[in-house]
DNA sequence: CGCCAGGGACGAA
DNA sequence: TTCGTCCATGGC
């Protein structure tokens, strides 16, 4: 199937810690694991051709997972005009989206993500997925959904240890807890303010600030949180005259970049790691 | 306030 | 090869 292109930049996107179940392919393809189905895509002169192993709506499901319907160019300009550190940035930024991915997904994933980086997070995912995950088939390869909560919800502190997610075993089971008497809880966020949905979240033990913007950012695509992480830290302390204090930036972010702080902060964090050669996990 | 609590990847030595 | 550092949160 063919999606039309709109200036996206795949491995930027896909490779910049938003999401933890991607896989480059020797074709230089991408294959990533979604909630419900595994898409592999391919960066044609012209076009994306996206392929998956359950056809049903691809084009709409792959449009909203990397975000393809909202004017990038816009945002871009405004940062940029807002900026400084953008007039000369910028271009390193172009083809960058902020993917939509699954809300509980999300919620499970980016309390693990506390853990260390990138590759470990991934590891411990896989795991998780490979327990109590549905497998899938697509090109003669094996995948593994993310788990469904009703499949997890019981899960033990020992299992998860054993996933390597360290002391945040209980953090995990304290957050399924809590979805147990809450279960339409992911979907009430969806109706909150940005600030109401971070102090609910945040109330969970084991969610703070950080984990509480990821969520919301990568899961609920809420462009005005912003994940505050070292490497955000140390490209804000480096290049702004702003104290290195989490209270200090996050007022910084809100009065240069407004709705817009969510995206200028990935970019920050995609500028400040490109730094150093890229990786990839596979 | 400052330290500590898994643990495995990773960079430096 | 070995060894120190890291990662975000909450508890003390």
């Amino acid at each position: 199937m063919k999606i039309s292109k709109k200036d996206i930049n795949l491995y930027d996107t896909l490779f910049s810690g938003q999401c933890f179940r991607m896989t480059m392919e020797e074709d230089d393809s991408f294959t990533v694991i979604l909630s419900d189905r595994v898409v592999n895509i391919k960066e044609e002169k012209e076009y994306l051709e996206v392929d998956s192993n359950k056809l049903e709506d691809l084009d709409l499901v792959v449009n909203s997972y990397l975000d393809l319907e909202r004017d990038y160019d816009k945002i871009n300009k405004e940062l940029v005009s807002n900026c400084d550190i953008f007039k000369s940035n910028i271009n390193l930024c172009e083809g960058y989206k902020i993917l939509k991915q699954d809300k509980f997904e999300m919620f499970i994933t980016y309390i693990i993500s506390q853990n260390n980086r990138v590759s470990k997070i991934i590891n411990s995912v896989d795991k998780l997925c490979k327990a109590y995950g549905e497998k899938v088939v697509f090109r003669e390869k094996e995948y593994y959904l993310f788990p469904k909560f009703e499949n997890i919800q019981d899960i033990s502190l020992e299992e998860l240890r054993c996933f390597g997610v360290g002391f945040r075993d209980k953090y995990i089971k304290n957050a399924l807890d809590f979805l147990k008497k809450r279960k339409t809880f992911l979907d009430e966020i969806d109706f909150m303010n940005t600030k109401d949905a971070i102090k609910e979240l945040t109330s969970i033990k084991g969610i703070g600030i950080k984990v509480a913007s990821c969520i919301l950012l990568f899961g609920y695509s809420r462009f005005d949180t912003f994940p505050i992480d070292t490497w955000v830290k140390k490209f804000v302390s480096n290049n702004f005259n702003v104290k290195d204090n989490i209270n200090e930036i996050s007022r910084y972010m809100e009065k240069t970049f407004g709705e817009n702080s969510g995206i200028a902060i990935q970019y920050f964090y995609h500028i400040e790691r490109n730094k150093k050669e890229i990786k990839v996990y596979s």
